[in-house]
DNA sequence: CTGTTAGCGCGTTCAA
DNA sequence: TTGAACGCGCTAACAG
């Protein structure tokens, strides 16, 4: 088995509680004593117990993260981003990770969840994708369990978060293909219970109606996410009588989905039909066409949002606890020539 | 605070004992208190203290990952399935999986694998993308630690792994293509360092020596598993005086790499030059043109590898203690017409 | 400067 | 059928 305090303590003489004090550099211990217990320590390969000393110091050390995975062989390659963000900013502040995964919306998230508040397994818990009406939020909050979120949600609620303003990443993209010249513009959005969704369309209808064109409804519609959805929506709006001369998706895989089903139809993305995405993932610059997007920092926001989320848990209360980041347009080739 | 089993206790008049044994069904409790026992806990909203439970359980019920993460923005999608499938194997034996991130054969490596075994924060760790000369599993192994990988190592240490026959994997892509009239068929292979580098580019050399075509050192080159590196390899391979006419990539990512860095050059993939893949990544169907690529499960390969790991910490020999899976060739576009 | 005592929340003897 | 006592490994309050 593994050495323990007694066991330095039998070895040195002294007492568990002198050992112990030791290792933690409290200046009550004569300065000889702490360099021979430190000594020993090193010696007999001495590493303090974390359990015991979570139980000890009512801390876990630790934040969770439930990956919303959608579906098994579609997840966004976005979370992998996040949570190395997440884990990384964590470990900047000897903090750990505990990962699980479960289907948004699913009744059994509630369940997981509550595994991680209610067995105290965490200190905190970092929620992504907020849905208009978030009802993990409304737990943790109900239960004083500290939180953030990456993302708003549509209630008055207070809460910690850190969002990216979608409403003008959108409105950035639609106005810069206006100023190329397209009149149709489509946009496929995100799943409507998704609170981004929202903010995302008004940056749609705000920049349509900053150019005095009208909106029709026809060139909106509801995608889910996935590259599959991006494909069947862009086909869609490609069927309609007058169809779109321009894209705007809800997030990069469905821009993805989106370039082939139009690329299929014979059409060259970039010439023929402009598409813009949201997100910049890693593959967006390597896509063929390369994918004019709207970026977000996905890697630095998981770190920035741990390392709230801790200060938070330390009780330090954090210099903003709620921040919303500017995106930035990333032209690429998708979006055609200027 | 949360309501423990001392605040039962002393609601219902039994000792704290009585009232651990009720809850965990012990049949020496009778079944009137179980029942009253069991009533009171729901009512009050009793949920057990996990850290508490594995102090004195001495097990964590938790596995433990390190995500080998390359790079910040050229993580592989790959390791999110993998993770979703561990932390879902994990889930259905009641266990957690805590995450960190560490950049392979970075020096700071140990160290973090240690902060897992040493302060036995895992009761078992998955060790993924493992190295010919692997000192994760070395280490691991020296410390009698439970333990489970994804890949061989070079060296004759036992262990328990699962694996997919990259050479078997390999070797069907180069025959597929020879079999479509390719002569010069290139390889780009992952870096050497790696384990399944070797045993796919054992396979390489296995099919052109099953059809009696000389092997050129030329058309053979190391990659990074990086889109990049796939990129400016392909790019090498087509600047030779005798190019190849297909080319056969240690992954997905860099297939990806070199299909644009073909395309650049004007060639039409999958008819003036042929590229196959590894791993079959969500991605692979969606790019254009769609990516022939051998497939590996990959989150089924996290649950299983999560679930033997569990097996092995709960002390039941697992029935199969080294597995190799078989690969799969998937047609699609990249690769030309039959 | 150091040791004794106590307790974090739980499960497991052992005796009644 | 139940409870008292103990310990998992550690830290903190209080003496000395």
């Amino acid at each position: 088995m593994s050495v323990t305090l007694k066991d330095i303590a039998r070895k040195v003489g002294y007492s568990v509680t002198t050992v112990s004090r030791a290792l933690n550099d409290y200046d009550d211990v004569s300065e000889e004593t702490k360099q021979l217990i430190k000594r020993v320590a090193q010696e007999m390969g001495y590493h303090p117990h974390v359990i015991a000393q979570s139980l000890q110091r009512r801390r876990t050390n630790t934040v969770g993260f439930i990956v919303p995975a959608t579906e098994r062989y579609l997840s966004d390659p976005y979370f992998l981003e996040l949570l190395a963000g997440i884990g990384d900013g964590a470990a900047s502040c000897d903090f750990d990770l505990l990962v699980s995964t479960c289907k948004p919306m699913c009744p059994k998230e509630r369940v997981v969840y509550e595994r991680m508040v209610q067995g105290r397994r965490v200190d905190g818990i970092v929620v992504a994708r907020t849905r208009c009406d978030d009802e993990r939020i409304a737990y943790l909050v109900s239960e004083g369990f500290p939180l953030i979120a990456f993302g708003r949600i549509a209630s008055e609620l207070d809460f910690p978060y850190l969002d990216v303003d979608g409403e003008e990443g959108v409105c950035k993209a639609v106005k810069y293909l206006i100023g190329l010249g397209h009149q149709r513009i489509g946009f496929i959005a995100p799943s409507t219970y998704l609170m981004f969704a929202e903010h995302r369309l008004a940056g749609y209808k705000l920049a349509l109606q900053g150019n005095s064109l009208e909106l029709d409804p026809a060139l909106v519609i509801e995608g889910n996410l996935t590259q599959a959805g991006g494909h069947q929506r862009m086909g869609q709006l490609l069927d309609l009588e007058e169809p779109p001369t321009a894209v705007v998706t809800g997030n990069d895989l469905m821009a993805f989905g989106a370039m082939e089903a139009a690329q299929e139809r014979g059409l060259v993305v970039g010439r023929d039909i402009a598409v813009i995405g949201f997100d910049d993932v890693p593959l967006a610059a390597h896509f063929r066409p390369t994918l004019t997007t709207i970026r977000q920092p996905i890697y630095d926001i998981g770190k920035k949002l741990s390392q709230i989320l801790i200060e938070i848990i330390k009780g330090e209360e954090p210099a903003e606890r709620q921040i919303i980041l500017r995106p930035e347009l990333v032209v690429r080739e998708s979006s055609g020539v200027r």
